[in-house]
DNA sequence: CGCGCTCGATGTGTATACAAAATGAATAGA
DNA sequence: TCTATTCATTTTGTATACACATCGAGCGCG
């Protein structure tokens, strides 16, 4: 099973990335930043040697960031000696959805009596404005995407909730895009569902379109499995 | 809100402790195993040379296996300095009983349906023995309850949810154990009924046991703040 | 020609030494 | 007497040096 060591990590806090006045802090953010940016993908073997003269730094803080990495799950062990960007199987791709439904969903009905009318206009909006211009760059959707489920999920009032979502998307982020179909207007469209019904304050139908949208994520995931 | 960072810990593997071949692995397995057991409590203040010489090592090792301990959120930064062993505040422990319900609920219900009828006999017997044996040590109640928990998450099939949750248990285990009212006999009862439900293959009523069991918990949580 | 052994290179783990920053106390001034 | 400033001590951050293990290549032996 899972490790809990690293499941331990999504009960941290990630959002202030690291005071990178430090050696070690400033590798931290430069390794995650390349981890999650894809420059580092996974599978990739982390030679601390090399990596510390790229960074521009010793291996005695490079080192901690990577341990700090480890804990938090980024990065493992191959052989139990060299290091290795931690990769995501199908497997645990569609653990994380199945948990992001539970909690998501909760997290839409717990939103739609607290979130601020103004944050939902404006992710309405950019949505919109992202739909109108064709298809964008796998980076802008990504963060669209995340800033809506972040802000869904932040405005369920359970910060612990909403890091553990966090925390599963970052982790999720991992999974080989190529593999993922394209889903940017379905998407669209089922995420302006959720919207409506935080606007009407509908906490039973944010729910039910949260549900929705993450059991279409998972099924165009296995449709595009069953097609290989 | 808590940091994503500690979150993400929550999806690393933590069923095997840690290597202890090595100076970091056995530094990190005894600090881990000194603050579930409370030797060190939440808001010590871990200072590296002391501890480094308590536990025989040098500074370099013991960094690194802090560094993972603050990747998982167990540790914390004071005021950006000092390393201390982090502490759970009542909002704090209330989100991560809301998060268990509705992770704990849908395990219960995947179990159901996979779980081994021996190992529900098993536990059914340990509650048994010690509700016979009067009031047990905090630590043995711990650990039967752990195993409860423990076994019906990672039934589910779900690898990732087993192990958020055990993070979970693992990281509100730093919650004041004297805050904590003695909910020893009502808590055998309520899993008594989950396993019973278990046994049924009765999946609904095993998830609205596991619910009621954790919404108890939080109540007489909640009762007991009450009263100071 | 194939198998195994040894030796070398590469890379990780650990310790120590040094630098920098912060905390606290003590003293001088108001 | 209280406060502010300075200096010493303590503690953390970083670098370097060394020890050890591991992997691979080349050579010798069967």
């Amino acid at each position: 099973m899972a490790d809990a060591s690293v499941e331990m990590a999504l009960l941290a806090d990630f959002a202030t990335p690291s005071p990178d006045t430090t050696a070690a802090g400033a590798a931290y953010n430069t390794v995650l930043d390349r981890i999650l940016t894809r420059e580092l993908t996974p599978g990739t073997v982390l030679h601390e040697i090399r990596l510390a003269e790229t960074l521009g730094v010793s291996r005695t803080p490079l080192r901690e960031a990577l341990r700090r990495l480890e804990g938090e799950g980024l990065v493992g062990r191959n052989g139990g000696r060299s290091l290795v960007v931690q990769s995501i199987t199908v497997r645990e791709y569609i653990e994380a959805l199945h948990v992001r439904r539970l909690l998501e969903s909760e997290a839409a009905f717990l939103a739609a009596e607290k979130i601020d009318p103004d944050l939902v206009a404006d992710l309405r909006a950019r949505i919109c404005v992202m739909m109108q211009s064709g298809e964008p760059t796998p980076g802008d959707h990504w963060t669209l995407d995340d800033d809506i489920h972040g802000a869904l999920a932040r405005a369920s009032g359970n910060d612990l909730l909403a890091a553990i979502v966090q925390a599963l998307r970052r982790k999720t982020r991992l999974f080989n895009l190529k593999r993922m179909p394209n889903r940017f207007l379905p998407g669209c469209r089922e995420h302006l569902t959720i919207l409506d019904a935080l606007d009407r304050r509908d906490g039973a139908r944010a729910r039910a379109a949260m549900a929705a949208h993450l059991d279409n994520v998972k099924a165009s995931i296995l449709d595009k499995l069953a097609e290989i």
